[in-house]
DNA sequence: CTGCCTGCAAACGATTTGCACCAGC
DNA sequence: GCTGGTGCAAATCGTTTGCAGGCAG
């Protein structure tokens, strides 16, 4: 597991330096350790969250960059930007195909990855007109902290 | 489809209506309305395209009323609750499954349907540990009228 | 009389924007 | 010196909340 996530954050950095060499996009500090941190955490955070930890390393990173930076990131194709039905957007680092458990009481993302589910059939471009390029699938329930807890667990995932 | 439409109208404010009988809420003018509003509308709405709908036939609704009515018929499961990583969040009156094309220019979501993916397979509750009651296929790409616009596309949906 | 639905205005939280400063080319 | 990234503070936008009036049971 550590070893997947250290093998995921290094291409993703060296993906994002070859992006930035390629388009003349300074790889500034900033940059780059918004995106390790985003590449080393498995949760699905939020840009909080995200700042929060960059800080750690950057104690004056500003509130406004983490955004941009994450914009740019989702540009780049190098995260993906998720919003659950709850308050704030989460961030998601891993671009391969995967899918999403989704907690309606606490608005926890998990990741759920189910070859299954890999190989849907993609809607015909001629009838929908929309030309698509990735899915993932959504499925909707109850994380098991929050079947344990019996009503009104706080909304801050761990 | 108008046929369609008009059939799911009727059925959603009958079972509205059932509902709040069994479970003693009032269903007020601004309540149905709302939920009148939702249901002929086959686009997914925002609060705000929803307000605008209901203020012609309700012209002092306020704001917050259509808020609290959507949470609401959320909690009734009367409808569906989506936020696309855009800005406002979608309401969806169709509860039963079906999956949408999002696009990531405008946001638009459109409906789809395909029997093929009805039928997947629910992640182990033993392995996950989530109870898990419903889901829904996302497929992400570029909307027809995106498409044909080069670039920066307003983000108003029809 | 009581409850709760509604409307208004203010509050709130997440995100964006305007502007000035600064570093690198 | 010019370009573009960053930080700060203010603005914006969607949504929520506190409170008072009003209607229905």
């Amino acid at each position: 597991m550590a070893r997947a996530e250290d093998d995921r954050l290094h291409e993703g950095i060296l993906r994002f330096e070859q992006i930035c060499r390629e388009r003349g996009i300074p790889v500034t500090v900033q940059r780059r350790v918004v995106l390790e941190e985003l590449l080393e955490s498995s949760t699905h955070p939020t840009a909080d969250q995200i700042q929060r930890g960059v800080q750690r390393r950057i104690p004056g990173i500003s509130q406004t960059t983490v955004y941009r930076v994450l914009e740019l990131l989702v540009e780049l194709d190098l995260a993906r930007k998720t919003c659950s039905p709850g308050t704030a957007c989460r961030y998601d680092g891993r671009t391969v195909r995967h899918h999403h458990l989704v907690c309606l009481s606490c608005d926890r993302i998990v990741d759920h990855d189910d070859p299954a589910l890999n190989d849907l059939p993609f809607p015909d471009r001629g009838s929908t007109g929309f030309e698509l390029r990735e899915y993932s699938v959504q499925f909707l329930g109850t994380c098991p902290d929050c079947l344990n807890a019996p009503k009104d667990t706080e909304k801050i995932p761990p």
